[in-house]
DNA sequence: ATTGCTGCAAACGATTTGCATGAGG
DNA sequence: CCTCATGCAAATCGTTTGCAGCAAT
């Protein structure tokens, strides 16, 4: 058994320490209240290494707690989302994606077109070029979007389309 | 008057022109018919410098011929991105918006999330690191989505909200 | 003539909201 | 107790689709 298993748990565990005390300071500072559904909610979302949809995420719970509703998942990854615990991953392809960013390192992601795959990838440069034009523009900069488009190697290979009609899909 | 104005007439003019062929093209290489409609839609959009959703192209549409219905100028729009004459620029709202792409560097955007304002930058950069995580990955890459968000100078003069509760609109 | 295009209305799909009820402080 | 959270169903909103009639080839 790899040494980096270990690693890997104790990380995740401490992430899903770190998630549960940002999330209750940020809920006591607003006056609002603990659910243990909030509580299911963000252990499963905390023990994702991946970015998942909302409907994903709502298959996951389910499983563990098949009362809760996809409402009360919606609701908890806004709440997420607004305490910086989960952040959009966003695809355009019309559904929500969140990841949640503790100990993890600034990555972006490549999308395949076609089977959909995405893969992480690591650009620094980024980071500075928002620092740079938000300077040069005054803009207070709070975050940016960044994903490649493409098709992945097994997609070239398996398909003979070589001028797709229905190049991409429309939707913000 | 600055010489400058004619530049860009000429500019537009010529770009309006060279739209047409490409649509025409288009269309007769996959069977497809010409039509009225499609010929004013490409007219207004393509002397629009800006981006802009199809309820603003709808508009303006509309204004010139009010028989033609939101769902041809969707249609149309849908057709010219098939075609590379329009991009879409993902501002990750919810709507729609397309610019075109003809006689323009390419470019990115900065959204101000509390007026919802865009200032266009440029960071060759971008294309660079798009072709060496494509070549890394054994991805064809086609296109990627870079922006950022922040506040701009203005708003943050205006309001005095410094911990807004609402931080962003959740939809890809 | 044939087949694509249009405009309307209805359908869609992800997300949000209203509301009665239940749980937390 | 008072207020917030929940879960359901209904509403929203941008976008897409089905279809009958019109227009282009």
């Amino acid at each position: 058994m790899p040494e980096r298993r270990v690693d890997d748990q104790e990380d995740s565990r401490a992430a899903l320490e770190e998630a549960k005390l940002i999330l209750r300071e940020y809920l006591a500072r607003l006056g609002l209240k603990h659910s243990t559904q909030r509580d299911t909610i963000l252990n499963i979302f905390m023990g994702m290494r991946e970015h998942l949809s909302t409907e994903e995420l709502y298959g996951l719970v389910k499983k563990q707690d098949p009362a809760i509703g996809y409402t009360t998942v919606y609701r908890a990854l806004k709440l997420f989302a607004q305490c910086g615990l989960a952040s959009e991953v966003e695809f355009h392809d019309g559904v929500a994606r969140y990841e949640h960013g503790l100990n993890r390192r600034t990555h972006h992601h490549m999308v395949c077109t076609q089977c959909g795959e995405s893969i992480e990838f690591f650009a620094p440069e980024i980071d500075e070029i928002e620092q740079r034009i938000g300077r040069d523009f005054h803009f207070a900069t709070i975050r940016h979007s960044f994903q490649i488009y493409g098709t992945c190697e097994a997609c070239r290979t398996k398909s003979t389309v070589r001028y797709p009609l229905k190049p991409r899909q429309t939707r913000t």
